[in-house]
DNA sequence: TCAATAATCGGAACGATTATTAATAATGGA
DNA sequence: TCCATTATTAATAATCGTTCCGATTATTGA
């Protein structure tokens, strides 16, 4: 078993990692802390994310084979993606703790998580691109 | 405005991942039908996919930073999805059809298609990886 | 048949992520 | 406090899934 240290760079990287609730890319952490550590690298962003997961700290979001995402509210809830702009947001009016589900599959299949996404445009995107015959004059 | 044609390679394409409940990856339908088509490209395979997805005739299953999968039953449908070994199953006895959902968000976000996924252990890794305690003597 | 152009092939390019390595710094014990 | 251990860092190279490119081929409608 491996023992964790405690560096400035895990707790800020958890830190705006809470202060957000964007979902927010390893990149877009990186960019907020490279002038808070001038030195610091992207893999080491991509490193502690990991290790911030391993300790349930913070919960990977996967976007397809683009970037993934990252999220320090822990608990189970349901997101929202834009197929538009990529976007992804909580709903705060919808919750997934009334969705019931098995311990077991019938086929077996162990379940310990419930993943549930509503895929759609967002509101900014509907403002941006109005459907034809609704193009404002 | 762009005109789809027929082709072999797509139309084959098609009829393997309807052939197959196991929601294959491009590189699986490249390699099903390489000696079929000795000059097949994965690059094809990917366009195709692509395309058949803007058809209507197969589903993208984003899978994070591991390959994408692809699904020719279209309607939708949770799928489980195995952490150990990525493996990535229909459940025949659970269904997304009874949970409702508003057609937009409190925030105004459009919602088009409900996402369901089940995590966990799948019945073959769970065999292979008894839990301490339950080992076989 | 024949021109227009969508689709193919092969390989290069791309972007996100992971691995490698030497230097650095957190930790616990003397 | 000092020191030995070793987890962590920074820089960079490597990997991997996917997309893009240019030249060639094949489908389609006229
Ligand atoms: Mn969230
Ligand atoms: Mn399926
Ligand atoms: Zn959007
Ligand atoms: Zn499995």
């Amino acid at each position: 078993m491996q023992t964790y240290r405690n560096t400035k760079q895990r707790t800020r990287i958890l830190e705006v990692l809470r202060s957000t609730d964007t979902h927010p890319t390893a990149a877009w952490v990186y960019d907020r802390l490279k002038f808070e550590f001038p030195s610091l690298s992207l893999g080491t962003v991509y490193r502690n994310l990991t290790i911030l997961e391993e300790q349930g700290s913070v919960v990977r979001i996967a976007s397809g084979s683009t970037f993934d995402r990252y999220d320090a509210v822990v608990t189970p809830h349901p997101h929202f993606r834009c197929l538009k702009c990529g976007g992804l947001y909580d709903t705060k009016d919808m919750s997934q703790d009334a969705i019931s589900y098995p311990e077991k599959t019938a086929s077996g299949h162990l379940i310990t998580k419930m993943v549930l996404e509503f895929h759609g445009t967002c509101a900014p995107c509907l403002e941006k691109r109005p459907a034809s015959g609704e193009m404002k004059i």
